[in-house]
DNA sequence: TCTGGGGTCCTAGGACCC
DNA sequence: TCTGGGGTCCTAGGACCC
């Protein structure tokens, strides 16, 4: 372990980390009153398949003073609007909100901005969405107590006080040991929230909180915990491993071991994508074959696009049908090796439909996976030029080295993230 | 909660191979 | 020939996350 970077007295015996997760607060809304401060302490939402003035979409991002009148995420407008109207003019009488469209370039324009920051900010940092990072602060920080409280505790301000400073985005952020720590930290006191657990102290932290404050307890593993008796932190704590086990497989005693404050994963910068999708929800189920085909051949195009804009070949291509109520069909099927072909995408995600012809959907969706980054990476060093004359037909020759084994082997195996 | 879009990981059965 | 065990890949579905 390298102590280079670290605090004089900061050799706590390299058993503790300093992990920091930083939560940016109803990001969307955060980023449209930086371009608008008149939204400023205003209710805001930003709704998704939203257009200004319109009802349809649903709502991706609300602030709080929007949340206070009943606002909720993936609530359609029309909800929202009924229970906040929009702001026309003068706001007198009742309470109204400001409604804005997703814009997510500019999302991205400011989450690059912030994620610079924390880049600074740490040798470690693995980006889990747009508004979301853990850092591996152990080299830059330590838990030794300095009049009074931790050095961690003042380098999470300080994190938390650049992003505030120097993008104007409010952040939430927590410190603990380990990553599963650390995310209920900042989760524990927002928005705005800055919230330390010190390595003694997690399990007693996490012991009164809901099993749900728990990541990766949804809703289904509550219920199903709530059963046991189940309730708190605390009692899955102590749950019987075994019990859990049958009850919920592998995941049962990870969410144990969560519990009692115990999660040795490192934090690991952001890799590559491990699959790519597109999907689109019609206004109401429909039957209409032609129309849905469309949708899907637009999607398959779109998937495409990105993954070569991504570099990324595919080798399996797979479609979502999502029918009535709400039942989650999906169909894929694997090639025989790694293509960039937006033809093939299409005539596989519309081979792959027809099972549901007739059958009304209300959603469909195209996915391609089993990604294949090797050509990017190749390219990134300087790229491949034996022999390859026949423009793109070099990646059908590369899968064949790979297929028959003949050459690839270490070259093609070896890069992995 | 009657449901938007983009992801990750796990499970389980069957095919196929040795 | 009706019997092992182990491993990997493929596919479909489910839970969860933001």
């Amino acid at each position: 372990m390298a102590t280079g970077g670290r605090l004089p007295g900061a050799d706590d015996g390299g058993e503790d980390r300093v992990v920091c997760h930083v939560d940016m607060d109803c990001f969307y809304a955060s980023c449209e009153r930086l371009r608008d401060p008149d939204l400023r302490g205003e209710p805001v939402v930003v709704g998704m398949g939203y257009e200004a003035g319109e009802a349809d979409g649903a709502v991706a991002t609300a602030s709080y003073e929007a949340r206070a009148h009943g606002v909720e995420s993936a609530q359609p407008i029309s909800a929202a609007l009924a229970a906040l109207p929009r702001r026309a003019g003068d706001a007198d009488g009742e309470p109204t909100g400001y409604y804005r469209p997703v814009d997510l370039d500019y999302y991205r324009e400011v989450a690059a901005e912030v994620k610079e920051i924390l880049r600074e900010c740490a040798e470690t940092v693995r980006e889990v969405s747009i508004d979301e990072a853990y850092l591996d602060a152990t080299e830059r920080t330590a838990w030794e107590v300095v009049d009074g409280r931790p050095l961690a505790a003042g380098y999470a301000r300080h994190v938390k006080e650049r992003i505030e400073r120097e993008v104007g985005v409010p952040a939430s952020v927590g410190v603990a040991p380990n990553m599963s720590a650390a995310k209920v930290a900042s989760d524990h006191d927002k928005p705005d929230g800055l919230v330390v657990v010190r390595p003694g102290e997690v399990r007693e932290f996490l012991a009164p909180l809901a099993v749900e404050a728990i990541h990766g307890v949804g809703p289904v593993t509550a219920r199903e915990l709530g059963e046991m008796g189940v309730e708190t932190a605390g009692d899955l704590a102590t749950a019987d491993p075994s019990t859990l086990r049958e009850r919920f497989g592998a995941r049962g005693p990870t969410l144990r071991a969560r519990a009692r404050g115990e999660d040795d994963r490192p934090v690991t910068p952001t890799g590559r994508p491990k699959s790519l999708s597109r999907e689109s929800a019609f206004s109401e189920a429909t039957t209409d074959t032609e129309r849905v085909r469309e949708t899907v051949t637009g999607l398959a195009a779109d998937v495409a696009r990105r993954a070569e804009g991504e570099g990324a070949l595919y080798r399996t291509v797979g479609i979502k049908a999502v029918t009535p109520p709400y039942d989650v069909n999906t169909r894929e099927r694997s090639l025989p090796g790694p293509v960039a072909d937006p033809d093939l995408v299409r005539e596989v995600a519309l081979d792959l439909l027809a099972e549901f012809e007739g059958t009304a959907v209300r959603k469909v969706g195209v996915r391609v996976s089993n990604l294949d980054f090797t050509a990017a990476d190749q390219a990134k060093l300087g790229g491949w030029t034996e022999g390859d004359g026949d423009g793109g037909g070099g990646v059908g020759n590369e899968e064949a080295d790979r297929e028959t084994d003949l050459s690839g082997q270490s070259s093609l195996t070896d890069f992995g993230p």
